[in-house]
DNA sequence: AAAGTTGGTATCCATCAGGTACCTGGGTAC
DNA sequence: GTACCCAGGTACCTGATGGATACCAACTTT
């Protein structure tokens, strides 16, 4: 099965591939810890800022305001600013972010089949690994 | 439209509900900068260390070996060694470790689609960033 | 005897994500 | 006067990630 698995010395090695890899775009969207959870909870509609900070039980202002900015600056969020008073920031994702929660979706579903799997495969390797070594018969 | 947001405090904030969260045990599979495209290197059927570092041109003999050690701890990848000499170790994917491209695929496709979409609202927002500021009429 | 191959491990170091703590600044409630 | 609401910003600290380098144990080749 051949599949197209990219020659990475004609980008210059794998770093410089990995600059100009699209998907890899992507899923760095996703490392960072606080990404799908805000996502998640912007699912229902539009939200205020300490609206989701009640929500997202334990994060701190410092990490939603980040978390917010780069999704917003990745389009995924839009925010809208009233100049009201107390003030008031509206928070709702745009139809590029409703469209990439399809990628947490596909996560959450793989998880929900195999996520035991995994971890029963770390239990066995972890197990394995804290045996006594061999006697070298 | 009320999507089933977990309610955080139920598990004692967010802190301790994603230590429980299959999703996110996934989603930390491919965190981490080589797990892709070791993956992807492994797609055509076994391969050999060496044979590894050379497809993956520029990783290091650590971050490889690493590499494979948390895949084949997750059960994704499964570590032969062949006692000749010198010695061969071959890897190669699991039918779970297949299954699990999947997931890559679909970011794939996401990123295929929409990843022009995210680089232009990053040059955009870091444009309008950069502006010089409002004067306070 | 020296050097190379293979698949590692050990050690040190730089970078960075994330957390703590404190600041702003206008307005309201006590 | 004092304290607290909102929506942040900023400085500083720390632990984890990942990179560079050196070393290793066989055994073969030159």
């Amino acid at each position: 099965m051949d599949t197209n698995f990219p020659d990475l010395r004609q980008f210059g090695g794998a770093e410089a591939f990995l600059r100009v890899c699209k998907p890899r775009v992507v899923l760095e969207m996703f490392t960072s810890k606080w990404t799908a959870l805000v996502m998640g909870a912007l699912l229902d509609g539009p939200r205020r800022f300490s609206e989701l900070r009640r929500a997202l039980d334990g994060i701190t202002q410092k990490m939603l305001s980040q978390t917010l900015r780069t999704l917003e600056r990745d389009g995924l969020v839009t925010r809208t600013v009233f100049p009201t008073v107390p003030p008031r920031v509206d928070y709702e994702l745009t139809a590029l972010g409703r469209s990439a929660t399809g990628i947490l979706e596909a996560i959450g579903a793989w998880a929900g089949e195999h996520a035991d799997a995994v971890i029963a495969a770390r239990t066995t390797y972890d197990a394995r690994a804290a045996e006594p070594p061999r006697p070298v018969t």
